[in-house]
DNA sequence: CGAGCCGTTGAGGGGATTCAAGCTCAGTGG
DNA sequence: CCACTGAGCTTGAATCCCCTCAACGGCTCG
């Protein structure tokens, strides 16, 4: 948890702080957890949550560690590891702008996964407690919160489906094409790190080169500085569709 | 869904009809879903849960239908299935005894996967309504609600850490170790057939088959008539710490 | 500048696939 | 009754994809 931690809570009042309509301004609010609250119950909440930035590699939080709050994440991308206890990791979903992550909190539990930072991340910390206040008064809440587990839950399916199924070649296209629903405006995208994919799609950081590679002498990609490169999504449509998987 | 369903009603009073009792007796309904409900709950909904049994390779509901109820699993193993538009197919998870299937129609979705039974399975189908019936009124349903979504997150993320990661010889021990959890009294689990086997595991028929094979000549495992057979758990144990994994 | 991390590329070997054949067993119909 | 068939399982041989081992270059940083 070694993130630049902003507690200063948020008010809501005009004016005032930088941040102080940050809930209410909030560009994910309609897709974030709290995105179906009026203003009144933004007011009961938006002095207990707080604003998080973390660098890139920096740890959420750590399986099994108690979970004290869940996480609503405003930018970047947060992977989630788990590692057998004879050494290698492997990275079994990621999530991104509007996910909400570390549910298992709400069911005072530890949570199941490290949670690592893959770029610059802003996140919101909501206590485990509020969330619980929030779900007795209304219940526009639990549906929300279903909503947020179910999309979870077919995220880490289709994790097996797409990302651990068939050759290395076709695992990478597949990776590239789910980390392009999360590009920037100029189809740039963060490119993960060689072990990093490795650990995603379970080959050797050699393959995972030899394969970059492959992609980029192919025009599929365009490394640029800082883990990052632009895509292009009609050579990587074409790529995928060569390997006989739309 | 091409299964026996038994509509009739399951009423609670005394004597009577030999499933009267079904609800209130349910062997797993400490682990089920209405299991937090007392009596006076059962009464409302037991009129309307719909008691299944369905024989292996039925499938619950398909990919992509509407979703109008969510069952729990009384007995036996249900597998979700997603095929990519060339054909090949990949089971993605597998469910077992007191786990609850179909969640996305409680947000009004389709069904994500293909559900099919792998053993003779007992169910009992659950109306998407009466579920929003009961979440409104007491509040000990959304908890154990999101504990269900979260198990089946938990039991999705570890199918990727532990049966697509490894040579395939390490995928099919911690199968194997997974399928012991769901076994009979005497040690003799389901065991699928090889090509299902493969897409459990992505692997060939053949590589399927060599495998099983050899565990079957290291007494690991034994054959049995009808998909099924028995373990040896020290045997099992044995072999899977010989593959470094734990 | 050397050390270390990260990425790349090559050579060789091994594990899984592919292609192929043969087996058992249940169901079918001559 | 028994050949015939097809599905499921097994085994073999050849191929290939990916891993292992290795070396090297660029880069940052102490």
């Amino acid at each position: 948890m070694d993130a630049r931690v902003q507690t200063i809570p948020i008010y809501r009042q005009a004016g005032a702080h930088p941040q102080a309509l940050a809930c209410a301004a909030c560009e994910v609010r309609s897709t974030a957890l709290f995105g179906v609250l009026d203003d009144v119950g933004l007011d009961r909440i938006h002095t207990q949550i707080a604003s998080m930035t973390l660098a890139p590699d920096a740890t959420v939080y750590d399986r099994g560690s108690a979970g004290l709050a869940v996480f609503t994440i405003r930018e970047g991308l947060v992977r989630f590891e788990r590692s057998s206890q004879h050494g290698d990791r492997r990275i079994v979903r990621i999530a991104g702008r509007g996910d909400l992550i570390g549910q298992e909190a709400l069911l005072n539990r530890p949570y199941t996964d490290d949670a690592v930072a893959c770029t610059e991340v802003h996140l919101c910390r909501i206590p485990r407690v509020l969330v619980d206040q929030l779900a007795q008064g209304r219940d526009a809440l639990p549906r929300e919160l279903m909503l947020r587990w179910q999309k979870a839950l077919d995220a880490a399916e289709s994790w097996v489906s797409d990302l651990s199924t068939g050759p290395a070649r076709r695992r990478l296209l597949h990776l590239l094409e789910r980390l392009a629903q999360h590009a920037g405006a100029d189809d740039a995208i963060w490119l993960p790190r060689r072990d990093e994919i490795g650990a995603m799609l379970d080959m050797t950081v050699e393959t995972a080169s030899r394969l970059v590679s492959a992609l980029r002498r192919e025009g599929v990609l365009t490394l640029t500085p800082g883990r990052s490169a632009v895509l292009d999504r009609v050579a990587l449509r074409a790529a995928l569709l060569a390997e006989g998987a739309a």
